[in-house]
DNA sequence: AATGAATGAGGCTTCATTCAT
DNA sequence: CATGAATGAAGCCTCATTCAT
């Protein structure tokens, strides 16, 4: 169907992606206010004006890369919310998995920096990423703990727990590795089993 | 005699402090590279230069700052491992709160919000902040730990537990006030309850 | 085919030294230390930043304007001690015609007053002018030496003199033009015919 | 008569010639225009502001330490007139002698230097430099050569000369020391009997 | 589509100088 | 008399952004 790309064609539609790639690891690298649109460019491979070509302002980069990353990140969840099976030590240590995997590397680790650092400055962002990131993430975790409870696993006063207590760890893996891995690098997968563990314990245990 | 200050001397002596308390709201406020000396003159009502009295440069500041918190903080932690009656459930509980007072308002939220942001480019700062006050704070919940398993509450298989695990939730919650505190805010006491419950459920359950 | 320069290019190819030109102008109007990027920018009718485009720092300017100068200067020595014809006192009245046309008017007299009154702080660029410049003017004056006791007319005794001695006369002039002209101009002719007159006078006398 | 001095009003009465002091030391080592105020109060080992107590702005000083000089080096001009005994050569080398040790140390050097790089800015100094140093100086080798023509030793031809010329080399000693000490450091001494035998032996052999 | 050239706004820092003690 | 405190002016430099090719 698709003509086979001329590479001249190629470029011109890839270049959008490109961008967001290289700004993407300029971010991660320095931060959002540190990093230059020189930066981005020679990660890019391409010149600095070329960049406006494509994206008016350094925040709409930053918010262009978001929305791409978001996009992603949704669809993860949702699959994820979807495939379960087994009991409920195993389903949360499932979760947590890809939570991990998403946090301590990858773009989200990026625009938890920057949000942290810098959200003050982008509300829009902000709320964009808690209702549409978090929120989803929130639910599956309810959803996997009502499960629990219609299984006969988990005590029906687990309901009344906020949800984030049960992801927090993971969150406090993916910030402790961006800033002390140099000084002090995290065996993420011990840290990761005695996260399950305290959670499944601990509800588990309210019968 | 000699007057118990004049007023010259007095504002001198206060100075470095009211530098510092101006920088530290700026710092929070915008991040560190986005501060500007201007801002932080402004704050602490003097003149940009007038600040050159007192620090050299803007990382000056930043240290100077830093380590001021981390000296009082040291302290409280200090006075925290001390004071430890009751059960584990009660102990823990006392910690946590001081935890959270401190993370949540206060300059360590401050610190936490930079050095996750801009930590690549200081790393001394860094290596200080893990060694002098992590590691305490580490050490105080080991030793309720150890309290709780000399005292028969908790199972000796709760010394295998990455203690950073149990904190987690404090740092969650200090970086979602920072972050989302105006489009979602967290109802930080709930949280708290939620967080000691969890932990105390856990390890307590392991008999 | 390809237009032989559009204006976009040419400028660029000669942005470089229309930079440089303004900036010995400069320098020679206030000194090193006193110059000033913008007043760089003026003389050559562009911004402050432009500048930056072809150099680092201030310093850099004035390395490169050296440089610069230094190759023209070298040349220039190197064909004055190639073309030699003529009894003593006619070569050496050219050789000194030479000097005191670069070092009165022109690059080299503003290096002169750069370097006595900043050179503390630049060794390189001191040793550079000493090595590469003011060595081959001593050469030129030693050959000039030799061929006239090859030809009899001097005697071998003004060997062992410091040829700078002879050359001394032309520095003085530049500085006194440079330092008082507008108190008391020097008729460069005259003085030149004296030292030429003194020297010539001198170095025959010996036989 | 004068009370012994106590020391307190003594070191009123010596601040500013110390002030001074230090202000050459200063201007000596970095140039007029890098020199600070701090500088000089540190080298004076007093405050900033105390020097404001004696000289309203930093080219007063400058003005102060150089009219001190020149009434100094004024008297040491007319002395050296004074004293005349012997031949043309013994004469003149011992009126050179005394230049050299004026130009080459002490203040007079460091005159030179800042006027030769600054004095656009400083025409007052200048003119007044020419007139009350160079005249004298300029008179007092007149003078040498008048003395030698009425002797028979000189030709009255050498009444035309420009005496600048028979000094020049002097100028030049002190100010290649200033710049190329590090480099090359000229062996005064040698270069200053040079000096004198070039000039000696051309006014000489014109009979 | 892509880029090299150019610039204005703004930040950090230095320093001569004034003010109050 | 002497000084510590404070500041405004000014300089260097960076960087996002616009213009012309």
């Amino acid at each position: 169907m698709t003509k086979p790309a001329r590479s001249h064609r190629r470029r011109k539609e890839a270049r959008p992606e490109e961008i967001l790639a290289a700004a993407l690891e300029e971010f991660g690298a320095k931060g959002f206010a540190q990093s230059t649109l020189a930066g981005i460019a020679t990660r890019a491979g391409i010149s600095r004006t070329t960049i406006y070509l494509y994206y008016d302002t350094k925040e709409a980069i930053l918010e262009a890369a978001f929305r791409n990353s978001v996009e992603r990140t949704i669809d993860d969840v949702a699959g994820l919310i979807a495939q379960a099976e087994g009991d409920f030590r195993t389903l949360f240590a499932r979760v947590v998995d890809l939570i991990y995997a998403r946090l301590v590397h990858g773009d989200a680790a990026v625009f938890f920096k920057i949000f942290i650092a810098e959200g003050q400055s982008m509300p829009d962002l902000i709320a964009l990423y808690r209702r549409e990131i978090l929120s989803k993430g929130e639910k599956a975790i309810g959803a996997l703990i009502e499960r629990g409870i219609a299984t006969g696993e988990l005590s029906p006063a687990c309901r009344t727990d906020d949800v984030r207590v049960f992801i927090a760890p993971a969150i406090f893996a993916a910030l402790w590795s961006q800033v002390f891995d140099a000084v002090d690098p995290l065996d993420v997968e011990a840290f990761k089993a005695c996260h399950v563990r305290l959670v499944a314990d601990a509800l588990l245990a309210r019968k």
